[in-house]
DNA sequence: TTGTGTTTTATTGCCTCC
DNA sequence: GGAGGCAATAAAACACAA
């Protein structure tokens, strides 16, 4: 066993001329009566497999082949034949140049066999890393190069790695929908309670338009109001404590102030702007119903700056600083 | 048979640890 | 500084459809 296989073997790729030397081969291998022999160590998983695998020798420095091969070698040498099957023929019997270089051609990479590639998965089950003296066992048992060990646990690895980031992206991604599932029913319980105050709170004010408009107390009509233009009206008719009583109610409450459908204004902003969703408008002095004269006289009021800016949803649980600005400026009456 | 995509074996270069 | 691990990659082996 002293040649080197892997030295001796070049890739089957090389061409036709690899063909007419593995013919040469394979007869030799017959005259040799080791055909049969060749056949019954053939496991399920080497059929594919060159022929070049069964001329390995347990010596060779970068492959040692199958367990298939180590039996190979194993009868071999029972068979009384102490000498390397290609050494003999290559390098001492044939001096045929091409064959030299072609056996002088780096290894080919050849699978494991099956049975070579189960041993290692039940190892790898019980360690998935590899200490020096089980890489050791193991290529022993398997009669593979130990650098063939650690090069498969190390793929192994890897693999296994692949297989748990693609787990755990399944199990982040099937939470994720339930997650986002819960988050659209969600969003639907929203826009039908929502739908539902919209509709009590007309039911709301048609009932206390029956009543009587003239009926309203100041207080209503306030709530009626668009705050501008009732603090304008009540600012010009010199009622001042009025707003800032209650203006104090619109900062204690001043989240259900800045929610567009709001009962209190619902009836006081643009229904059709309150039924488009648009918030925008529920501090806007309704514009429709001031003359020239009038809004002249509100922008030159004490009032401050009624054009707040337009609300997003998100924006109900709090207030823009203006509003802030505006309370404070109220209570200081 | 052949082209193509996938899997497996092996190498290389970099990094960490002792 | 050497050993070993890992990521990226090459390349052979394999599977399979056309």
């Amino acid at each position: 066993m002293g040649v080197s296989c892997s030295r001796l073997i070049k890739p089957v790729s090389a061409g036709k001329f690899l063909e007419k030397a593995w013919r040469l081969v394979v007869v030799v291998v017959f005259n040799s009566n080791l055909s049969v022999l060749i056949q019954s160590q053939r496991g399920p998983c080497a059929a594919s497999q060159p022929l070049e695998a069964f001329f390995l020798s347990g010596t060779s420095p970068t492959f040692l082949g199958s367990r298939s091969v180590m039996s190979f070698a194993d009868v071999h040498q029972a068979n009384g034949s102490t000498r390397p099957f290609l050494r003999s023929y290559d390098h001492e019997d044939n001096g045929d140049d091409d064959l030299d270089e072609y056996f002088h051609q780096p290894e080919k990479k050849r699978r494991l066999t099956v049975d070579q590639v189960q041993f290692l998965e039940k190892s790898f089950e019980v360690e998935n890393k590899l200490e020096p003296e089980r890489k050791i066992q193991l290529a022993k048992d398997l009669g593979l190069q130990p650098r063939q060990v650690a090069i498969w646990f190390q793929n192994r690895r890897a693999r296994w790695k692949t297989k748990q980031l693609e787990k755990d992206y399944e199990v982040l991604e099937s939470s994720y929908n339930g997650l986002k599932a819960d988050y659209d029913n969600l969003l639907k319980e929203k826009e039908r309670l929502r739908a539902e105050v919209n509709l009590l709170t007309n039911e709301l004010l048609l009932k206390e338009k029956e009543k009587g408009g003239s009926e309203l107390s100041d207080k209503d009509a306030f709530y009626q109001e668009p705050p501008g233009k009732a603090m304008a009206d009540s600012a010009s008719e010199g009622e001042v404590s009025t707003v800032a009583c209650k203006q104090e109610d619109i900062s204690s409450d001043r989240s259900d102030m800045f929610d567009s459908e709001s009962p209190r204004y619902a009836g006081g902003v643009h229904s059709s702007l309150l039924e488009a969703g648009d918030s925008s408008y529920v501090f806007q002095p309704d514009q429709s119903d001031l003359s020239q004269d009038e809004e002249d006289n509100l922008s030159k009021s004490l009032l401050p700056p009624l054009a707040f800016p337009k609300l997003e949803d998100d924006d109900y649980s709090d207030p823009p600083a203006c509003f802030e600005d505006h309370a404070i400026w109220c209570w200081s009456f």
